[in-house]
DNA sequence: CAATTGGGGTTCCCTGAAGGAACTTCAACT
DNA sequence: AGTTGAAGTTCCTTCAGGGAACCCCAATTG
């Protein structure tokens, strides 16, 4: 085997890993998700090699995070988050969140949230979606599911 | 350059792929968590190169994320999360979730939480430590923070 | 209407990282 | 003294990322 398949496993964090886990793939989306779709554009930002761009762009559209959509006749394109891919950027806020409180340091968080409904600046927190608790770490217990390998 | 450096972007995305971004790290940390957390057992859970292991394990004990600890009087060590590496875990508790909703398919997901609060079956969802409401992609505005670059 | 421009890729070579198996070390047990 | 078992290390092979050069196509320009 040359490098591990993550789909397969019965894990669900093995198997998002095999839709965003390669190298720049969380950035890519970053990207798209703050208005930088183009491959141009992409490339230009992020400094990533124009060949690992085309896989990555290509993956994340087979995976159906992505959509590219032309906006030009001419054959111009541009990447779109799909509504599955709307909802990995839940995954780059937490990420965002992590990243400020723990390495961010002296000069503080890069960016900001403003929170629509309530106009504060703010980061998310993960709460129970029964009771409304926070729900962290060491506030569950780990059940095997009915997709629970063996 | 071989391999680009992420952790010197002003991007805390970036920043924290630089901590748990390289392949397997995300799930050595879901294994300690669970409680798998010695070299052999991890090695024989994930299939992982014991090479690859080894770097990923020091890379996350200089990070600060684990903590190696010996567990007996012979040269024996346990890897355990620090309080950085615990709060780490709600990344893996958000990507649990996409997971589970988009890639388990039939079977459903293969692991469940229980929360203590409240003692149901749920998953986390990410509300505004404000107001207390849902606090996705499409509900916050990005505003250049006191860390942004030039 | 030939030449230019620019977006969106492909192709190529080089180096570095992942896989995998064999080997090493060290303390305790037999 | 020999064996065991955890915890790595070493070595070799293959594959993926970096980087630069090249290609294709449609519209604009001269």
């Amino acid at each position: 085997m040359q490098r591990t398949d993550f789909g397969k496993m019965a894990c669900s964090i093995a198997r998002t890993l095999d839709v965003i886990g390669e190298p720049w793939s969380p950035l890519v989306l970053r990207d798209v998700w703050v208005g930088v779709t183009r491959f141009e554009q992409l490339q230009a930002d992020l400094g990533i090699s124009r060949k690992v761009l085309t896989e990555r762009l290509n993956h994340l559209v087979e995976q159906g995070v992505l959509e590219r959509r032309p906006y030009d006749r001419r054959p111009r394109y541009e990447y779109v988050l799909t509504e599955k891919g709307t909802e990995l950027v839940d995954l780059l806020m937490v990420m965002t969140g992590w990243g400020d409180k723990w390495l961010a340091g002296e000069a503080g968080p890069p960016v900001l949230y403003r929170h629509h409904a309530c106009g504060e600046i703010g980061n998310p927190e993960l709460r129970c979606t029964h009771c409304g608790n926070p729900m962290h770490a060491t506030d569950v217990d780990l059940l095997p599911g009915p997709g629970a390998a063996g």
